[in-house]
DNA sequence: GATCGAAGTTTCGATATCGAAATAACTGTA
DNA sequence: TACAGTTATTTCGATATCGAAACTTCGATC
């Protein structure tokens, strides 16, 4: 049989010397400077991988007239937000830029009529921002789109390699208590 | 062979209902919006990580006086370049940032005398960049710091999970011929 | 050798972002 | 009601970044 007769979900070492040289060279010099080799594996590829993607969506989003910083705006407005809604400040803390930045960036999706702002009328100090119906037909454009690109970016793996990745990847998440210091700005 | 019988690595389905809410409900929100689920879930995961990541990144950084955009240039002059040499354009495009600003950049740490630039005798074209003395020192100390904040972040994971993390990644690295259109912006 | 086009870097004007201060509104206490 | 403290947002000045244009050098062709 073929080498990978029994390991039919390619999560063998073979996969580490096909990795590019730049970053076999990467985390060769990390751990020269005495860091922990399967630490810096992990963390170098994951951050290679998170980039590439980066690159994916900014090509897709540009299309559709969105910027990285934009798309975090509607992401967040349509997916996690309570009846669609949130504020600027909590929008600013996930998007990870500061208040005032996201007062600017609201200023514009609002002139583009992708979100509206209301004042909140059980406390008036609070904004309500939501996406318009524009700003709803954009997202899901846009989703579509991403998931093109993100499954080119997963090409290399099979549903079942997907899905092992998928969970270890949430074990990180869910582990991690140490939370965002603030808001990781 | 029982579900879990063979799998002992805690890579099992359990992780999922752990994961934090906000975490699940984007999820759902993007497959809802027609993308695939197990698409959505690594690329999630993965991004989500890779921002906690980049918070401690940041944290620790700044106690050396390091900003993320700094770091990425001593990383790759540390790391990737041969002799420990590179140039404007090549720092620019791994660091993900135009030439101008990394003319900019390399100003303000030549200044800090964390790098220096001389002209590349073969091509005057051209300049050579590189570390300092100093330089070198710092990027060691940081990648020392870093590598605390990583094992953190990693601290779910036993190694043989870190392992099986790191080949997953890998993968999707050697397999991307894709390449991140152009410099990727 | 002189000239043209290509490549690498830097300069320049416009915009996005930040941190700090200012503003507005709510909450609790007298 | 008035006042102090807290929270949410916006304004403001300074800095980082970008894209386009300018400048310098290299390589090729005549």
């Amino acid at each position: 049989m073929s080498p990978a007769a029994d390991v039919p979900r390619s999560t063998r070492r073979s996969a580490r010397s096909a990795a590019p040289a730049d970053y076999e060279s990467a985390v060769a010099g990390y751990t020269a400077a005495g860091a922990d080799e399967t630490v810096q594996r992990v963390v170098t590829a994951l951050s290679r991988v998170s980039k590439r993607l980066d690159g994916f969506y900014r090509a897709q989003l540009a299309d559709l007239g969105l910027e990285r910083g934009d798309w975090a705006v509607l992401q967040e407005l349509a997916v996690s937000a309570p009846e669609g809604c949130s504020t600027p400040s909590k929008l600013a803390d996930v998007a990870g830029v500061s208040p005032s930045t996201m007062t600017h960036r609201l200023d514009l999706l609002a002139q583009r009529n992708l979100v509206e702002r209301t004042v909140d009328t059980d406390n008036r100090t609070r904004s309500r921002v939501r996406l318009t119906r524009a700003g709803r037909e954009l997202f899901r454009r846009a989703v579509l789109d991403a998931d093109v690109a993100e499954s080119e970016v997963l090409a290399a793996l099979d549903q079942a390699d997907r899905e092992q990745l998928a969970n270890l990847l949430e074990q990180l998440l869910s582990a991690g208590p140490g939370r965002n210091r603030r808001h990781e700005k």
